[in-house]
DNA sequence: CTTTCTAAGCTTGTATGCAAGACTTGTCGC
DNA sequence: GCGACAAGTCTTGCATACAAGCTTAGAAAG
């Protein structure tokens, strides 16, 4: 396993850490965290891991097969469509809820789209993952509402992680110049039409994915070897094992 | 303390039989939940209990003061407020969101509306207040999202802890109506108007709050010596102590 | 060569033990 | 009478130990 965390991030607790590895796609979804794995990475004991797990379980980030390990999840098409629907409803909500932009939401916005085009351009498609997605934290932290800027962090997070296992290829262009069509509603005061963008923008991502291809268990192993990753064009008929 | 759950909750966990508690307004704000109290109530040890704690930590029910002991939250008028704002955003999406009532869903609402009118008729408060706090679930569960549904499920047990801190009265015969219109307007298939009723129902409970009552650390002991409650013209400026 | 059964190893599940800190209460000094 | 202080008790924080079960590797039989 590629180390999950740098080693400053003891300060910050176990739970961020992890988070903070699926944000930016470090961590893939099925990947096994052992919890004397974890411990040891950590320096503490086995308790304060299965208590981080506990509270990532509740998050919808980790899932614990009894007797055999945490896993991160791997959200199935139906959860990914759940996903998805609950931002469309959750983010909508928000811009149309929504009443002015101050000058300072605006800075903040543009700085963002700024990080973006940047990672775009440097081609940094790790960061450009982690953006992506901090793009509608980002207008959350705007109605200053924590709790639903929590709940958008999470569902943020198994996004990612719906996009590692079901897309095929990442129009980054695309999401950005959404993105950046929403900023400009806003700017303009028209926060229904931001809201009707904001649905437009996750239809369009959530249309980018291919949910009938199924969860690839090789995945890992293929991704150790260098090997290209499992093409949409033979998704269910797979072999098992590859024959001699 | 009085009996925080029936025995049989012991088979559907230590989270759902508190979660349950507060739902119906059996565990106030501010109750104190001792590790090895909880534990021997269970017949647990106290890891069990341990781990249910971070669980509702990570939901926002329980918080944890460091080497006090755990207790169920006491929302600030702030935290109150962003939960009202929360559940508005979420329960106008859903329904501005939502296409058509089935028959099924249609008969759950009116069972639903039923067995209020049956509280109210009975008088039976504790019952009233769970539910209260379920017809919104019982919408969010309409949309076969479960993602939302278990949001909105910890949302209402924060509700309920807020309206036991800072409601004076219990105006459930308004409620129930508001419900009812809801309802109507779902069956007339304006779900648009449904959105809009529900954001003016929640207005209206919020509105009856008086958020500017401090919590009263006194609150149990009142009750235990079967003193009245204290009263709102005498909120902020009440001595800690009674002068004899 | 293939299949089946068994046993060992590794993983989580749960309890328990000890340590550190906070609050209470009793006592002493003023 | 009143305030400061200190010991004791109670709480969580954390680590460790043991139990139970899944997985797999290896041996044996067909």
């Amino acid at each position: 396993m590629q180390d999950l965390s740098p080693q400053q991030n003891d300060q910050t607790g176990i739970d961020e850490a992890i988070v903070s590895g699926i944000l930016s796609a470090r961590i893939r979804p099925g990947t096994r965290l052992g919890e004397s794995e974890v411990a040891s990475l950590f320096s503490v004991s086995r308790t304060r891991v299965r208590e981080a797990m506990m509270r990532l379980e509740q998050r919808g980030i980790v899932k614990v097969s009894p007797r055999r390990g945490w896993f991160v999840v791997e959200p199935s098409a139906e959860e990914a469509m759940m996903v998805y629907a609950a931002r469309r409803v959750i983010e909508a909500g928000l811009l149309r809820g929504m009443e002015e932009l101050t000058t300072n939401g605006r800075d903040r916005l543009h700085a963002h789209l700024a990080e973006e085009k940047a990672a775009i351009a440097a081609g940094d498609r790790q960061r450009l993952t982690c953006l992506m997605g901090d793009f509608h934290i980002r207008i959350a932290e705007l109605s200053g509402n924590t709790i639903l800027v929590e709940i958008l962090r999470d569902l943020t997070a198994r996004t990612i992680l719906i996009s590692l296992l079901y897309q095929s290829e990442f129009h980054a262009m695309q999401s950005h110049l959404g993105h950046c069509r929403i900023v400009a509603a806003m700017e303009e005061g028209d926060f229904l039409k931001a809201a009707a963008l904001s649905v437009d923008h996750l239809d369009e991502v959530e249309t980018g994915l291919d949910l009938t291809r199924r969860p690839d268990p090789l995945a890992d192993l293929r991704h150790s070897l260098s090997l290209p990753p499992q093409t949409a064009a033979a998704p269910s008929n797979a072999p098992r094992k590859a024959k001699p």
